[in-house]
DNA sequence: CATGAATGAGCCTTCATTCAT
DNA sequence: CATGAATGAAGGCTCATTCAT
């Protein structure tokens, strides 16, 4: 984590730095990320930032750990706080659309975290233990739904919690091309959840 | 792809140098890959490298590009020849399995896929092409399904197929947690499949 | 061109530098002239040269720079200024001259512009266009000639100009035989010039 | 020299190293050309090559000599015989026009020349003694023409002599840029070198 | 004689980090 | 606190030459 002294930093000086960090973390891999880089793009000398971080992985954690906290609030926010009125599927389309919502908001930092996800390497150099939030949530959800009666008990919630972590991610990947809009075949995101949700519901198995 | 020199080496040199690499690239990312130590633990001098490879990416793609003829010969085999004797969902089975037996039999290599996998602008530097040929493999299948009567005509197949792909990914995150198998709660790689097609067939909506 | 950082530097820093990489290049062909001695003998890191140069040739072309710029100053000086005062031979007597005395003064820098000038290849390395300005020079100086009624209207000024040039590349190397003075027959490099300006003027022919 | 096995070997092979040779050697500086390519292009092993010579100077030497071997024959041939027939002026006007020639019928050779000519690290690498023939060819002539009462009395000869062969070298220069032949405010090579000789024979001065 | 695999010193360049001012 | 000059380990790659077959 940054020093007392980045901490100290007017506000606009943070933000200055903390943006050149995201461009540079989501322009290139973390080991091709350079800090002498991120310090020009702030406008700060190489010495403060030293001054600021201990070292490249400081402030790298620091990004990540932004992002999953400014993450956490998106979905919050607006469901969480009256989650008994809705219903399992309805939180769950929620909670797509909200990771969408954020990510077309801040593909950059989908961009770093992605680069996370899928570089253990980083992952043990980053963190020793960090566990899948992801996971949790939605197993807490499928809980809900089974006490509920609305999802079938057969289903093994540890494993359906993971699936659905991962079908958030393919959503994602599906939505943004490159940073892109995915706009073939579908007039919009919403159609893309709403079809999803469909499978998630009822499976593939025609119904008869 | 390497040079002649490379393929007029004996085949155990060959497979010296090429196991040296897929420890090297799996433990490491790309650019912290160095040939030097792919070279040493292959046993063969850095000269001798050169004189094999074009460059550093030159073996990288080569491991790549093994690595996806290996997995396409482990599905095919067994039930692509007959495959109008089976059922969708038998298909798919077979299909998860073969990606986990093959996960499970390579994990360094699924390791390196993965890395180029998620990491987009390595993909650039390595090809400038490359479809995604798992998503083209699902939507086949899907087609096929639904002129079988098998498969929900409300589903829409490209999106269902990517879905399908990266399910496919989870489903070798879930059971490969660096490198080891996932114990706890199940009894085999079987049972995961199994409850996961459960959830791919029905879907999560309680049967009335 | 040296980044800003070079500028920067205290002037007998910077004056080292610049006498390690002329004694370098001098001795050396470009390509096996290494920027590691450069750094070396100029006592700083390897790191430090890379924040001052961009690389190997943006040294090297400074180098040459700084030699174009220092030898037109040498000429210039004296007699270009009251340029009209003075006859075409005299003029001319004055430019061997000056760049005798420049290439006596300076016999590292002649021996790197030769270099340069002899190697097509490096040319086009180091720059895409250069145009010959030594011709140009000449070339102006035979007009002045042509219409004072000095000289001879019959030659091509062209072709004139470039022979002139040729022969000022002549009489240095006549003079400086790996950097030592030629001593053999000739008095001083003053009795050179003149014998070789009679033969501009005059030519071989005998005189009737 | 190239070892006995070089010399046993049948012409055709013997021929196809030495223009592969010089291909090599002309397209490249010294130090860039690579005696792998040599080897390659020739259809021969690298361990022949290092069996027909000693190492990469060797064969760079052999050219060398080979070149001016070729060089001198060139000019003796026709003239050289009867030289008593014609005068000082007739036998340098074909002196540069066999030189011409040999440069247009063999303008790698000339780029390789020149090569050596402006790196005096090369021929001291190369050489030890190696006495300039040109002047002294020129030299000779001189003589001969002062003898005959041709030419002026007043020059110094040794001088001269040095003077005519760079204006040898800056013919080839001006007539063969890159390659190609010097098209532009000349009708052909011809008149370049009969308006040389009007300067070397009449100098600059105006008649008055 | 022919072959070509093997070698390794050596080059240019990058970049995280330190430290004196 | 700010600055930016200084450092040097490390990495990818080249190529002349050797040597075993």
């Amino acid at each position: 984590m940054p020093k007392d002294t980045f901490y100290n930093l007017p506000q606009d000086k943070q933000k200055r730095i903390i943006e050149a960090a995201i461009d540079e973390f989501a322009a290139h891999s973390y080991h091709k990320a350079r800090v002498t880089a991120v310090a020009k793009n702030a406008g700060i000398s190489i010495g403060s930032y030293y001054q600021y971080f201990e070292d490249k992985k400081d402030l790298f954690k620091y990004i990540i750990d932004q992002t999953a906290t400014k993450k956490i609030n998106y979905i919050n926010q607006d469901i969480m706080r009256n989650e008994e009125d809705y219903s399992f599927f309805e939180i769950l389309r929620e909670t797509y659309l909200s990771g969408m919502k954020f990510a077309k908001e801040n593909s950059r930092l989908v961009a770093i975290g992605n680069k996370l996800l899928n570089n253990k390497e980083l992952q043990q150099e980053i963190w020793q233990d960090q566990k899948d939030k992801s996971t949790d949530y939605f197993k807490n959800l499928l809980l809900k739904g089974q006490n509920n009666g609305e999802i079938d008990q057969e289903i093994d919630v540890e494993l359906i919690a993971r699936l659905l972590t991962g079908l958030h991610h393919s959503l994602v990947d599906i939505i943004y091309k490159d940073n892109k809009i995915f706009p073939e075949n579908f007039a919009n995101e919403m159609e893309i959840i709403d079809k999803m949700l469909y499978f998630i519901k009822n499976g593939l198995k025609k119904h008869s």
